[in-house]
DNA sequence: AAAACAGTTGAATGATTGTTCATATGTGTG
DNA sequence: CACACATATGAACAATCATTCAACTGTTTT
């Protein structure tokens, strides 16, 4: 009974870990993953999908509809931009978004059925 | 041409922007829903989030497969309970949790679909 | 009762992030 | 060309956040 030969690592069921183990994805997919919910998950963000899921609009529109500066919407633009959330058109001085592809209306779709079957009465 | 009567606010298409603030989501929704995204937007808690797809696990079991603390995961428990993402029961010292609904798993999908849409090729 | 253990939680810390401000780029207009 | 304008961007600041460490439950075992 020496402590010493104790195992020092916690147990764990160790059949289902290995199990989840081997179908877990790869870092890179996770990190590609998290990183898109990531950039969905801020509310200016989230507004600025939700506006082009409806209308091609042009940085001014989107500024205007959300109250913010065109600077921050701009900001915002350049990370959806770089996560190819979505695609914009250059039209003179304007520049025109809209969403690159229909996957970004499904994933928000579905979480919007999400919350309404979860947020349930005042 | 004074100066003083050019309209101070940028010009913006009116009729695209007031039809989409019609159909714009209350702020209740759209912070419910960035949270919701939010939540699934690190790596940790995605992690989690997917190996509790797969199986009911403890903390320990999910600390042992992430290779992180018991401290870490709980934590992050913690945020993924109180969006009601997840669920627990007790038995003795053990907590088992596993997703609490499947809209998670459907979002979670969808996510991975767009991922692997969009990443073709190394 | 005491020790071992699974899990939770509060405080602290280092890192990340959204906005603002100022400035820059590029386009159309007088 | 010079000016107004739409947009983009870099730096800076405040706020938020994930992890670690330490302390604390509550449960099982001896």
């Amino acid at each position: 009974m020496s402590k010493i030969e104790i195992c020092e690592i916690n147990y764990f069921d160790e059949k289902k870990v290995s199990s989840v183990r081997q179908k877990m994805k790869s870092d890179q997919v996770i990190q590609g993953l998290s990183e898109t919910f990531k950039v969905l998950g801020d509310p200016t963000r989230t507004k600025i999908i939700f506006a082009l899921s409806l209308e091609e609009l042009c940085v001014c529109d989107i500024a205007n509809l959300l109250g913010t500066s065109n600077s921050a919407v701009s900001h915002q633009l350049r990370i959806l931009r770089n996560m190819e959330l979505v695609a914009y058109r250059k039209e003179g001085k304007m520049a025109y978004y809209s969403l690159s592809d229909n996957h970004i209306r499904n994933l928000f779709d579905e979480g919007l059925r999400h919350l309404e079957e979860n947020t349930i009465n005042p």
